[in-house]
DNA sequence: CCACATACTTGAGAACCTCAATAATCAAGT
DNA sequence: ACTTGATTATTGAGGTTCTCAAGTATGTGG
C-alpha cells in the first residue's frame, strides 16, 4: 500500500519550508502585538474587502471572521464600513495605523523570507516553476 | 526595501502547497474525529515518546502538550506511562485503537499527498533536492 | 547536602474554530 | 406587491489550541 518515498519526503520538505516561513511571520506578527490569524487577515488587506470576501481568503468560516475582525478593530486597525450598494455587507477597512502595521509586517516577514530563498536565481524560477505544477495540477 | 519579486512568489506558492496538504490533512483527521493539533501529534507517534520530545516535534510549549495528550487519552488512543530511567520523564505510548487510527490517517493524507505530487519522478526528484537546499539553508 | 536544571502539570486568559440558529437584506419569480 | 429562497453578518455554546507564569517532583553536579 506504501506511497512512494519520494512523496513523504516531499510532504515533509514543503511542511519543513512553509513551517519556518511561518514562525517567520508569526514572529513579525508577534513583535507588532499580533495573533497569528489577526496578522494574516492584516496581510491580505489592501482595498477594501467585505467579511465574506476574507472569510473565503483565510479559507474559514464567516462567523469565524467576525472575531478575527473584532480583535483587528479592538486593536484600532480597521474599521466596519457598510457598503453602499448592498446593506448586508460591510467592507473591512484598514485605519492609518492598520496600513502601517500592515506594512511593517510585511516588510519583517519578507526580509526573512527572502533570506531562506537566497539561492541562484535560476534556481529559484525553476523551484517557482515545479511548484507552480504542483499548485495548478488540479485548480 | 522592496523584496524580489520571486521570493513573494515562492512564498505564495509554497504556502498554497502546504495549505493543501494540511487541508487535506486536517479533514483526513476530521473524518477520524480528531482535532488537527491531535492528529498531528498522533502522526508523529510510532515508538514511546517522552512529553518534552513531542513538544518539540511540535514546536510548541511543553504545557501545550499537556492539553494535546489530554486529548488523545480522553479519546483512548495513547496513554501515558512512566519512563523506567527517570520519574520525570512520561512516554507517550499508542494504544491498539491508537496505532490503528494513526495508521488509517497517514494512509489517507499520503494517498491525497500522492495526487499532488503526480508528475514525473525526474521532476519530483529536483524538486525535493531545491527544497532540500532550502531547508538546510541555515539548519 | 545544596544549588540548579529539567519534565511535567496547573491555572488564567486570550485566541481560534465549528456548528446551529438568527436577523437583515437581496433577488426572483409569481 | 408578495412570497420564497439565497446570502451577509452576527451570536452563542462548546471545544481546541496557544502563551505565560507558577508550582511540584525529580535528576545532576558541585
Amino acid at each position: 500500500m506504501s506511497v512512494t518515498p519520494i512523496v513523504a519526503e516531499l510532504t515533509d520538505l514543503v511542511f519543513q519550508v512553509a513551517g519556518r516561513l511561518s514562525a517567520e511571520f508569526n514572529a513579525a506578527a508577534a513583535e507588532l502585538d499580533l495573533p497569528p490569524a489577526q496578522a494574516l487577515a492584516l496581510s491580505t488587506l489592501c482595498e477594501p474587502v467585505p467579511m465574506r470576501e476574507m472569510a473565503d481568503r483565510l479559507h474559514c468560516d464567516a462567523s469565524n471572521v467576525t472575531g478575527i475582525v473584532d480583535g483587528l478593530e479592538r486593536r484600532g486597525l480597521v474599521t466596519r464600513q457598510p457598503a453602499p450598494h448592498d446593506r448586508r455587507v460591510k467592507h473591512l477597512v484598514l485605519t492609518e495605523e492598520g496600513a502601517r502595521r500592515r506594512d511593517l509586517l510585511l516588510e519583517r516577514s519578507q526580509a526573512e523570507a527572502a533570506e531562506l530563498f537566497a539561492f541562484p536565481d535560476a534556481d529559484r524560477r525553476h523551484l517557482r516553476d515545479l511548484l507552480a505544477r504542483v499548485v495548478d495540477a488540479r485548480a
